[in-house]
DNA sequence: TACAATGAGATTGTCGACAAAATCTAACTG
DNA sequence: CAGTTAGATTTTGTCGACAATCTCATTGTA
């Protein structure tokens, strides 16, 4: 009843193959944006990307489209796409937005969530638990374990757009300026520790609660991520 | 310093002729599908559109594409692209999002508002308390008025981001099912008092308490919105 | 030497035509 | 008469070519 699905994965999944070259180059484009394979800020260039991939112009250019309304180019006329480039206050904003949106997440899947549901995230929590033990625990961890609780609370939230905005948007665009600070050193143990009384506070229905967990959660990645920009800032015009 | 400002605005300001064919016929069939010229669910036929526009179709398409961005049309591959049909649940979703959203812009604002700003927005409410007295206040107020209340909070946060995101989306996306309701009776004097309060919050700088009057501003709002979509299918259910 | 005009090259924007797919129609069969 | 299949028509997807615009280097002049 009413499943929460990732609308973004027209084409690429397992083996399926794309309806339209459009579509799939938007794929292929978006995740190499968001993998940093184009440098943030370079110029698009319709002729060439269109033979490296082997397709015209127009196709091409509806891709461009869709990642213009994905927010991951920006398109001036005359002039061409550019990748698009976050400086530190937009990411800013962004976590702003995201720590508004995953509270109200949080709030709906306290009110929503079944036993069954709450069964399932301490099923995620402990198999991240085994990871952070393990050597490679910490990169783990904060690359697809974190990343996976927050989607299941988002779709536990049954807010089949809040899904798509979060997961299917911001989620995109924080990735691709998290790829410059690679290795931010992260704090697993806490944010373990603070998923777990996320989860309590859904598990007793108190949506409230949840609610500002959740956007403690958030504030705390928000300022390690905005340190770690600093710092990045500071060793470039140090180094110089 | 740092205005926030309508981006969205490309082409159809004050005389300032389109850049490009594609944003042109893209601000056009925007505005026509917020307006109700274009029946929800309806299919968008290319050829047609084309000629109606006296453009060929590798413009409109991208158009299309950008509609496809901004949420207003659905496009199947090798089905063709339909105007976007909301659901009552959908709407709700919306308003669950907005509510939250809007909860932040008015918690930024109480921190950032400068006393000018606040000035402003008190001579906002007072143009409002005189349409209001005037005979087709109720339809004023509802309509321009209250739209443009809650823009001067969203930027007075100071987040452009939120700001594209509420003005630039959510908005079109409520307009478009609010053209069904269109004479919903609304609660002028209710929503005036309310905005008043929420420029008290702000005007002393508590950023919680203008959060949690804003989120009860729009509860009220998604309330009776949805309570008059309801009265529309017992109507359409009862008269057939 | 600094600066503006000019022109060549490259890039974006637009178009019409063709190919592939879907839809509709109508005839055919049980 | 219902259901199915085959063909015709419409619509979408893709391509290559041309026009408009921008970029940048070169040249000429003060």
């Amino acid at each position: 009843m009413s499943e929460i699905v990732d609308r973004s994965a027209k084409s690429n999944a397992a083996g399926v193959k794309a309806q339209t070259l459009a579509d799939d180059v938007f794929s292929q484009m978006r995740d190499a944006i968001v993998r940093g394979d184009f440098e943030p800020g370079s110029k698009i260039n319709e002729p060439q990307l269109a033979a490296q991939y082997g397709i015209s112009r127009g196709p091409l250019r509806e891709a461009i489209r869709r990642l213009e309304g994905a927010k991951l180019v920006e398109i001036k006329p005359n002039a061409g796409a550019k990748v698009i480039s976050l400086k530190k206050s937009q990411a800013f904003e962004i976590y702003e937005i995201r720590e508004s949106l995953e509270g109200l997440a949080c709030r709906l899947a306290a009110r929503k969530a079944s036993s069954e549901d709450c069964l399932k995230l301490r099923d995620l929590l402990a198999a991240h638990e085994a990871q952070i033990q393990s050597e490679d625990g910490r990169l783990y961890y904060q690359k697809a374990g974190d990343l996976d609780f927050h989607y299941q609370i988002v779709s536990l939230s049954r807010n089949q757009r809040l899904f798509d905005l979060l997961c299917g948007e911001l989620y995109h665009l924080l990735r691709l300026c998290r790829v410059k600070t690679s290795s931010q050193p992260s704090r697993p143990e806490q944010a373990f520790k603070e998923h777990h009384h996320i989860v309590d506070a859904i598990e007793h229905g108190d949506a409230e609660l949840a609610d500002i967990l959740m956007r403690r959660h958030i504030a705390s990645a928000k300022n390690t991520f905005i340190n770690a920009l600093n710092q990045i800032d500071e060793e470039l015009s140090s180094g110089d």
